[in-house]
DNA sequence: TTCTGTGAATATGTTCACAGCT
DNA sequence: AGCTGTGAACATATTCACAGAA
């Protein structure tokens, strides 16, 4: 059995890995207007963040900007990309090609840089060996040899939540570790295995709680704040 | 005891209320199950968090608990709920009908307890007029009015980028405040408006940071363990 | 006893404010 | 001068550990 020890220096705090891809996003549009240089306060602005977080959040990559000047708008979109593994290209599976797989299939920004869906499974007959965006539906039953063939190595669950835990099962058995879930389940993985987690209804039971604040309930005061 | 009349100082932290929808969809399961008591440990499993935070959680709701029995399945559901504004119905509208409105459309959970999709809103002729999950889909044209005359109170945007900001403008400006963005954009709205994000290509790259530590990159370089 | 509820301790994240480089 | 990078202060979140109710 192993040691539950972990690396006591993770390096780069997970609040500042989920802004990366705002950065990364905000520098892009930046690079397409031609834009050279950027202050950390535009960048932030961009990114819908303020400018101290930005500034801390990119002192974990390194010392990558100009005092006095700013952030070269190229070199960090290298430098972040490299961070987050962008400079590869990451095989993605979609298992469920029903309403989401495809939207998620069909979805530009998913193709773009750093990813390639190589692979859509099902396990309904009537979908598979059909054509979408260009790939082919393989049928659940090749699982395995597919992930394995195409060298998948995230997966993308889009299954019904029903079928979610048996397929995260199966990919996790042959060597993924790591799921993007879009099934309203928990799944249960090993250590070590990465599970994220995509929920429309938390979501917006999020902004219920919000909005039943603001409004004061479902009266809907008239005199409101 | 509490006055029961002004819900004034209910303080409750983010992150849990974050976490509700969670242990609402676990509570759910359970009483599917015929279950009338629950630990706070076996809850915690279902919902994948520890005890203690659980706990934690809860206490932010008030006493709802028995010390040395547990939690009342039924009564913890309806505390829950109706902490999260889902004892009265949300009238949603999604904008944008393409592949992930009609996802969104389509999926049951969406639909369930607390909210309806009360209106489908796109630009393209072509779907106008369609029939998806039941639903008529309205011209954006009709925005504002299908928004006013339905009540809608939440607005789910699944437009191109490049629709998002306007759209999101339209609806502010007729009074809506919670808004949940499917598109790839910073939205900026005015002060008080709430906007949740869901943005699938930021999910992957967060993931592909992780997948780069563990394999060390395309190089499988040493095992740090 | 069992199990909740909660202060105290710890860990993580954010913001401030300014030192230090260009 | 202008702007980054960062320690220190502050804020939020998590976990511990146990007092106290059933």
């Amino acid at each position: 059995m192993k040691s539950p020890s972990q690396p006591r220096d993770r390096g780069i705090p997970d609040a500042t890995v989920a802004r990366l891809p705002l950065y990364l996003r905000a520098l892009h549009g930046m690079a397409e207007k031609a834009i050279a240089t950027v202050s950390s306060e535009d960048l932030a602005v961009a990114a819908g963040v303020n400018s101290a977080k930005l500034r801390k959040d990119l002192s974990h990559l390194g010392s990558y900007g100009t005092r006095g000047v700013g952030y070269d708008v190229e070199y960090l979109v290298y430098q972040i990309s490299r961070e987050l593994g962008l400079t590869q290209d990451w095989a993605v599976a979609i298992v469920g090609v029903g309403n989401l797989g495809r939207a998620l299939a069909n979805y530009g920004g998913f193709v773009s840089r750093g990813f390639r869906v190589a692979a859509l499974i099902d396990a309904d007959p009537e979908v598979v060996g059909d054509d979408i965006a260009g790939l082919n539906v393989e049928h659940i039953d090749e699982l395995e040899a597919v992930i394995k063939r195409r060298g998948v190595s995230i997966v993308v669950l889009a299954t019904p939540a029903a079928a979610a835990q048996e397929v995260c099962d199966r990919v996790v058995a042959v060597g993924v570790t790591s799921i993007l879930n879009f099934a309203p389940v928990v799944l249960s993985v090993p250590d070590g295995v990465d599970v994220r987690k995509v929920d429309l209804s938390i979501e917006l039971q999020i902004l219920a709680f919000h909005e039943q604040r603001k409004a004061g309930g479902p009266l809907m005061a008239v005199d409101s704040q």
